[in-house]
DNA sequence: GCGTATTCAAACGCTTTTAA
DNA sequence: TTAAAAGCGTTTGAATACGC
């Protein structure tokens, strides 16, 4: 996505070249205004010109605006980075082929899912978290956002503008505290083929996301706890260990009933268990 | 140098929450 | 029930970078 890629690639430009200076700029792509508000901006094109061009005048008039107003160019903007709408020359905008998708009521929420992963700033959050719970503190969640390369001036903007986009592309399905692929696939399966996935998204991840591996029936957080295990034999840190158990427990204390709330983790040397004795 | 596109920062008003 | 406080969403103008 030609869009997403130059935003993204702007951001760390405009920090690189202005380190020192006194307005700090983020070095991650995101959006400004949700996706709610860019797939509207979709449907106006969509409902008034179909696969067609429009100009920013029109699409302002469709989406009761003014085209000079910065909320108008906030949308557009994210409209690009959310990949729904393309520009192919000054002025005048189209459907992106995400954009297209997503106006259609059967590839709307694939498209939606989709659209949301095409932000680097969402992309990374949910890779971060795959599996896990993020951080319940508004507080927290922003200062992960701060730690992505967002500017600590709009880090609540961002959180907000963030978590409204993962309710309305799906991803808060399970809950405002995990991030979780809305489960499109099989649903899905028999309708018109969906629109290729961003060029960035790692093919493997498709693999790791789907319910198999003798996981079936298992809630995806469960899943993606066990596929963050490494290899046996492999090196395993203690603070890594520490960490994976204590997201296990809250887990746990997610996913069922009764008082877990005691667990705690430490790192605490302790006397390790006999390892079991295997020839070699 | 100028125009355009994008990002940043702040102000304002509305909504929700909380305590008396 | 009501008032105060906090949070949130929207809008606006300034700042910045890029292309011509």
């Amino acid at each position: 996505m030609a869009g997403e890629n130059s935003a993204s690639a702007e951001a760390t430009k405009l920090n690189t070249s202005e380190e020192g200076a006194t307005k700090q700029r983020s070095t991650i792509a995101f959006p400004y205004a949700p996706l709610g508000d860019t797939i509207e901006l979709a449907e106006a094109i969509h409902g008034n010109v179909g696969l067609g061009e429009c100009d920013d005048d029109q699409l302002a008039v469709w989406t009761k605006q003014s085209p000079k107003s910065s909320g108008f160019r906030v949308q557009i903007a994210s409209a690009r980075l959310f990949g729904l709408i393309t520009s192919p020359a000054g002025g005048k905008y189209r459907l992106a082929d995400l954009g297209s998708a997503i106006v259609d009521p059967n590839q709307t929420r694939e498209a939606r899912a989709n659209a949301f992963l095409n932000v680097p700033l969402y992309r990374a959050i949910f890779d971060k978290y795959r599996g896990g719970v993020l951080p319940g503190q508004a507080a927290a969640m922003e200062r992960e956002i701060v730690a992505l390369g967002v500017s600590d001036k709009v880090k609540d903007r961002a959180r907000q503008v963030f978590e409204r986009s993962a309710e309305q592309a799906g991803f808060f399905a399970h809950g405002r505290n995990r991030l979780v692929m809305p489960g499109f696939a099989a649903r899905q399966a028999d309708a018109a083929p969906p629109p290729p996935p961003p060029a960035d998204e790692p093919q493997d991840e498709k693999k790791k996301g789907g319910n198999g591996g003798g996981f079936d029936g298992h809630d995806p957080l469960i899943i993606g706890l066990f596929q963050k295990l490494p290899e046996p034999e492999a090196d395993w840190p203690v603070a890594a260990r520490l960490k994976w158990l204590q997201t296990a427990a809250n887990i746990f204390d997610l996913l069922y009933k009764g008082d877990g709330g005691g667990i705690s983790m430490s790192a605490a040397r302790a006397e390790r268990s006999p390892r079991p004795q295997h020839d070699d």
